[in-house]
DNA sequence: ATTACTTCCGTAGTCAAGTACGGAGTCAAG
DNA sequence: CTTGACTCCGTACTTGACTACGGAAGTAAT
């Protein structure tokens, strides 16, 4: 399993994180991720600690965080500000909750168009278009 | 009820629709919208038709169809192409459900993580942060 | 006739989350 | 010791859906 985590160069990191090279860089910009110092006229390592990090921000973000959101939690990422975090989730749990209800009503209204458009008899206008235009 | 929808200036024609100028103006060189032609040196003019247009894009819009999907739907507008329009919105429905089932997940880790939250005891350090770093 | 609001039109800026490019330096293999 | 791959770094481009700006011309009210 020793599949060395250690003195990575940003490309093994980029890999290993399972992102671009491209957006490591875009986070250090962000200042989402630390930019290690290099040795003299060398190249900068990297090693566990940042691929974990690198993990971290991919999972907030599969859980609907922003980049912005994410910089947030990676302040608090101590473990010593629950009460902060939870109330940063709560937030975002309502937010998901909402896009859900959306979602919801435009599966309803979408697959009954779709029906409407299967059962339609003759030519009649298009009832999904008719729909739309009606006010 | 006569709240005469003819002869609008793009102001009025925004108001109506429920955008800004600048929207409509932007829909118009998308060509969402058509320009109409103005009486010499005058002022372009909106009607009813163009309301309608605007209601159109907006409603499918909150369908979750992009503008270009939107100007497809409108290509389609006349209501003779019903088999297209279907298909479009079939592709579209497989697209809500699958947000649908991303958006599910989410509110079940979420919810779960707050849970974790709440009921911890001591200082254990925040479950949510802890999470987010497990592989 | 003056003032104040609109319209017209093109160009430019915004936000999010990257992706692409290009030249210069560095590193490893043959 | 040269070739090819990779790194560094800054800048610019991308997409989607707008929003903002600015100057000139038209319109409405007093």
């Amino acid at each position: 399993m020793e599949n060395n985590l250690e003195n990575l160069s940003i490309g093994a990191f980029a890999k290993a994180g399972g992102v671009n090279v491209e957006t490591i860089r875009f986070y250090q910009h962000k200042g989402l991720l630390p930019v290690p110092n290099k040795p003299y006229g060398g190249i900068r390592r990297y090693s566990e600690v940042d691929v974990q990090r690198v993990r971290f921000i991919k999972s907030a973000q599969r859980l609907g965080f922003s980049l912005n959101e994410i910089s947030e939690l990676l302040r608090l990422e101590d473990g010593t500000h629950c009460n902060e975090v939870c109330y940063l989730t709560e937030i975002k749990l309502k937010d998901v909750r909402k896009k859900l209800e959306d979602l919801t009503r435009m599966e309803a209204v979408l697959s009954a168009l779709l029906c409407a458009c299967h059962t339609r008899k003759g030519n009649v206008s298009c009832p999904i278009i008719a729909s739309l235009q009606a006010d």
